[in-house]
RNA sequence: GCCCGGGUGGUGGAACUGGUAGACACGCAGGACUUAAAAUCCUGUGGCCAUUGAGGCUGUGCGGGUUCAAGUCCCGCCCCGGGUACCA
């Protein structure tokens, strides 16, 4: 459609003109200002992808550039930056195919972004940008890393402290008295202490750092010689190849988050996030209290530990589940069932973490040959491994309570386990547990066939028994997170270096002053033929005296859990924030972005702060007082179907006909679920021989509705949009499609109305000629009303994030000056003011039409007087049984009594009536009358 | 599987703490203007039945319940989206 408005409002010339005018006059440029309060809105910055932006990213950036612009109206001093998490894989994905240096790409990319962003007219104050994988950035990023790897965790202080304290204590006291996050570790005196080795107190000292390195589960794919990320593996094989991946354990950098899991959940309280968002958090932390118990094993020196919520059913502990990759695994299966054992533990290996929990229909596992002893019963109890029990969550072994444990009673109804009641529900009686559907997990009822804690409450039988664990030294009470370590190591090449280098094995830190080791130079971003990390290819990657660097590199979540931090004081090369920036602009008073973050970076960020206040260097507890999710412009995906082992894809409806793996395929490269296969073969080179099963000549590919992103290769770009309707009609139709929060799915249909609107609004400040029109007369009663109605409603409407209904009562209000052909500089003045956060530069051009000489982001929201919207009548809805029959005007402020009488005097109430008396009639004030007949 | 969201006309959605379901738009249909088209403006538009005296029934994913009154609250399901610790 060629532009057909070029005539009246020319949004092409306007939108230039502004956007020109705004950077020339550094119009959003910001800076301390303790004359003014200050207000920080924050967006979640992207990460620049190759896609370009697409149109899901700019809904949360309107909204946040909509609520900052207003909040300046307002007359608050706002700091609303933008910037790039710019490490990341698919860059280094990009330039393993290409050879082109992922700096480049993403230089290239920030630079598209940057351009698409310009063209929508953001408020952002550009001089505060950051990059992530800018050395000027990361030096940052590293110093953070250094203070985590300097700082151990005291739980008695509840905070992170100096590593060196914690060296003056060994040597005074040994570390019996410490009570340190840490890992396991053995007692030593400060004579044992001083006696160790350099190495030797460097591995103690390594046990207690916040930075720590630990052997972890790793997706290895032996093929590509590589670790992949849980999104690259799919059903056991990688999609990139499709080669067989299994778990394997690595050493890696990991961050004592678990350290901060009780501030983590208990802070929650203090900020203002959504009541689910909260509960993810919480889930996420997974706070419970429990015991860990010792179990002996029959015949042998080893015992079994294993984590407990429901200590109070230990008497039906009839079997033990330990996790395949337990150590106990070896250690307990007997020569019978070595074979077996290992068979059952190699192909757990092939499956992710998430298949195994997702899978707990089938039941799997098997018998170790072993027998432990349970201390309550005394009774021997098989040890079985089950995939179902997770090495990374509690002590990674089980005692099984099928009576009362879903998964428990799943396990033992397949293997023909025994199932002994202890808990009976209140009010009911024993049953033979052979015979249940299912088992009986509430705590809630009486214990049974527990000895010593017969006839008790569940919660009155578990603090005895806790008690008795105790003394007779079995185990304790203790609290367990679910939270985990967050693993920091990526075995890539873009992302941030550690500033570590080895000695004799051991890890130390670079000096702070070194800082920024910056990423070298790599003839390959791939592993080494030794399957090292891609930085193994680096030269020179040592110290000046030749002690090698780490070859890892952080990951993603690294540059982005404190950026917010940065934009504070971006320029700032002697510390990440200055105190005094950090005083005045605090934390983020709003933060903008989805919820698929709640769990990784909203976490990762949370704890990086909070380690950072521990440190005196920031003075907020949290980093993030209020958050908002925008939910996902979502889009529509395309899939593929290679037949597995093949390079072989089949047709949508004939897919059912072989093994196949789904696969996403660029919408960009499909129409109608068409598939281009050209263009899909020079897409990726694993593709360039891919061979075709095709249905009536045609690929025909599945499709889904997804969130959109680069992942799902079902991008939408907003630059076409842009360039037919204008940014102003760009932003108003994203607002306008529905309520923030929640996932819509893309559509240009309907963008002609927010554009029409534009051009009404237009009409009413312009004659039939284009030229400006506006009337100094005094406005009428019946105009004023109107634009006092909007005036609140829109603000309401923007306090409260309704955006979608805000753009809708700029609707009514033009429709209803239309209607009184309102020309009014009293009615359209302040219009303009209050279009301004929705549509910056039309808003700019009528204000400069109307004779202003400065911009518009400096005028000041006008305030709505209460007296314009004073109603003096009601129409009343008059309902029969709950149906509304008619409706009746009222005057205001009736009494009950007063409404029954009018209602019952009118003569259609009569007609409903049909002579019967009513029953009943319920009268609420100004709201209804509803007649029970 | 587990955790968190969501489900209202042909479509996006509106409905403040239970009180007129479908605001505002898109689309569609009819009309005005025009040689014609575009643009613009006007009228209608949940479904079914009835009809020019009008109206009636039904309707917010499904099945129950609470209430004078349920899209909204409670119980049990179904479907879709997100997260599930190396996508960011």
């Amino acid at each position: 459609m060629q532009n057909p408005s070029t005539m009246d409002y020319n949004f092409a010339e306007i939108e230039k003109k502004w956007q020109q005018y705004w950077k020339e006059h550094e119009t959003y440029r910001v800076e301390i200002n303790r004359a003014k309060p200050k207000y920080y809105v924050l967006d979640m910055f992207p990460y620049p992808s190759g896609a370009g932006l697409h149109v899901g990213h700019p809904l949360g950036y309107i909204a946040s550039d909509i609520y900052s612009r207003y909040k300046r109206l307002k007359g608050f001093n706002v700091l609303h930056p933008m910037g790039y998490d710019a490490f990341g894989l698919p860059a280094e994905q990009y330039a393993i195919q290409t050879g082109q240096h992922p700096a480049i790409t993403t230089d290239n990319n920030i630079k598209r972004y940057r351009e698409q962003l310009d063209k929508i007219g953001f408020n952002y104050d550009w001089n505060r940008e950051v990059r992530t994988c800018d050395p000027k950035y990361y030096h940052w990023t590293q110093w953070a890393f250094l203070k985590m790897f300097n700082h151990w965790y005291n739980n008695k202080s509840q905070k992170a402290e100096p590593i060196e304290g914690l060296i003056a204590e060994f040597e005074k006291n040994g570390n019996m008295a410490v009570d340190a996050a840490c890992s396991e570790i053995d007692h030593f005196t400060a004579q044992q202490w001083k006696a160790m080795s350099e190495k030797q107190q460097q591995e103690v000292l390594l046990a207690y750092r916040i930075a720590y390195l630990a052997d972890t589960m790793v997706n290895w794919c032996p093929a590509l010689g590589t670790v992949l990320a849980n999104d690259e593996v799919k059903e056991g094989l990688s999609v990139r190849g499709g080669h067989p991946v299994e778990q394997r354990k690595m050493r890696q950098w990991c961050l004592r988050i678990s350290a901060y899991a009780e501030r983590l959940l208990n802070d929650l309280e203090t900020i203002d996030w959504s009541d689910s968002l909260k509960e993810i958090q919480r889930n996420w932390i997974g706070r419970s209290e429990g015991a860990e118990v010792t179990f002996a094993v029959e015949g042998s020196d080893e015992e079994i530990l294993v984590f407990t919520t429901r200590p109070d059913t230990i008497y039906g502990a009839t079997f033990m589940v330990l996790a395949p990759e337990s150590e106990l695994v070896d250690k307990l299966t007997t020569a019978g069932h070595k074979a077996e054992v290992e068979k059952y533990v190699t192909a757990t290996k092939r499956k992710t973490e998430r298949e195994r929990q997702a899978e707990t229909k089938k039941v799997t596992g098997v018998f170790t040959g072993s027998y432990a002893i349970n201390p309550f019963t005394k009774k021997r109890i098989p040890i079985w491994v089950g995939e179902y029990i997770l090495a990374g969550y509690g002590t990674g072994a089980i005692m099984a309570v099928p009576a009362h444990d879903s998964r428990d009673f799943a396990f033992a109804k397949t293997f023909g386990l025994p199932i002994v009641q202890t808990v009976i529900r209140p009010g009911e009686t024993t049953s033979d547990p052979s015979t249940w559907d299912e088992s009986y997990d509430a705590r809630e009822g009486i214990v049974i066939n527990s000895g010593i804690i017969n006839g008790l409450e569940v919660e009155q039988a578990i603090k005895t028994i806790n008690g008795n664990i105790e003394q007779q030294g079995l185990g304790r009470f203790k609290v367990n997170y679910r939270l985990r370590d967050a693993i920091f190591s990526r075995q890539r090449y873009w992302g941030e270096p550690f500033p570590i280098y080895y000695k004799d094995g051991m890890p130390y830190p670079i000096d702070e002053s070194k800082l920024p080791l910056e990423l070298p130079e790599v003839d390959a971003f791939l592993p080494t033929e030794k399957g090292e990390p891609p930085l193994g290819r680096a030269k020179g990657w040592h110290t000046p005296d030749g002690y090698p660097y780490e070859m890892s590199t952080m990951p993603g979540f690294a540059g982005s859990s404190a950026y917010y931090l940065r934009y504070m004081d971006p320029h700032n090369n002697e510390g990440v924030v200055s105190k005094e920036a950090n005083e005045y602009w605090e934390n983020v008073d709003l933060y903008i972005g989805g919820t698929e973050h709640a769990t990784g970076h909203l976490v990762y960020s949370r704890f990086w702060n909070k380690f950072l206040y521990d440190l005196g260097i920031v003075c907020k507890k949290e980093p993030f007082k209020k958050l908002i999710n925008q939910g996902m412009i979502q889009g529509r995906s395309n899939f593929v179907y290679r037949v597995k082992g093949t390079n072989k894809f089949v047709s949508h409806g004939l897919k059912d006909q072989y093994d196949v793996t789904e696969i996403h395929v660029d919408v960009n490269i499909v129409s109608n679920d068409i598939l281009d296969i050209e263009q899909f073969r020079a897409w990726r080179p694993e593709f360039a021989n891919a061979e075709f099963i095709l249905e009536n000549g045609k690929y025909l590919c599945g499709w889904a509705v997804e969130k959109m992103s680069k992942s799902m290769y079902n991008v939408v770009n907003p630059d076409q949009v842009i360039e037919q309707y204008g940014a102003d009609t760009f932003r108003i139709y994203e607002m306008f499609l529905g309520p923030l929060e929640l996932s819509k799915p893309w559509d240009t249909h309907g963008i002609d109305g927010a554009h029409k609107f534009l051009r009404r609004v237009w009409r009413l400040y312009h004659d039939a000629n284009n030229n400006m029109n506006v009337s100094n007369e005094p406005a009428s009663r019946d105009e004023l009303k109107v634009i006092h109605k909007t005036i609140k409603k829109v603000g309401d409407d923007i306090e409260k994030f309704n955006f979608n209904t805000g753009v809708s009562a700029y609707m009514i209000c033009l429709n209803e000056l239309s209607d009184l052909k309102c020309n009014k500089r009293e009615v359209l003045e302040p219009l303009a003011i209050i279009l301004a956060p929705y549509a910056p530069h039309f808003a700019e051009e009528l204000w400069h039409l109307l004779g202003n000489n400065t911009s518009v982001c400096d005028a000041r929201w006008p305030e709505y007087k209460e007296e314009y919207l004073v109603e003096s009548t009601f129409t009343c809805p008059v309902s029969f049984n709950g149906k509304t029959r008619f409706t009746i005007e009222l005057p205001l402020n009736l009494t009950k009594e007063e409404v029954e009488q009018i209602v019952m005097q009118n003569e259609q109430t009569n007609r409903y009536l049909n002579g019967e008396q009513p029953k009943k009639i319920v009268v609420v004030p100004n709201k209804i009358v509803n007649i029970v007949v």
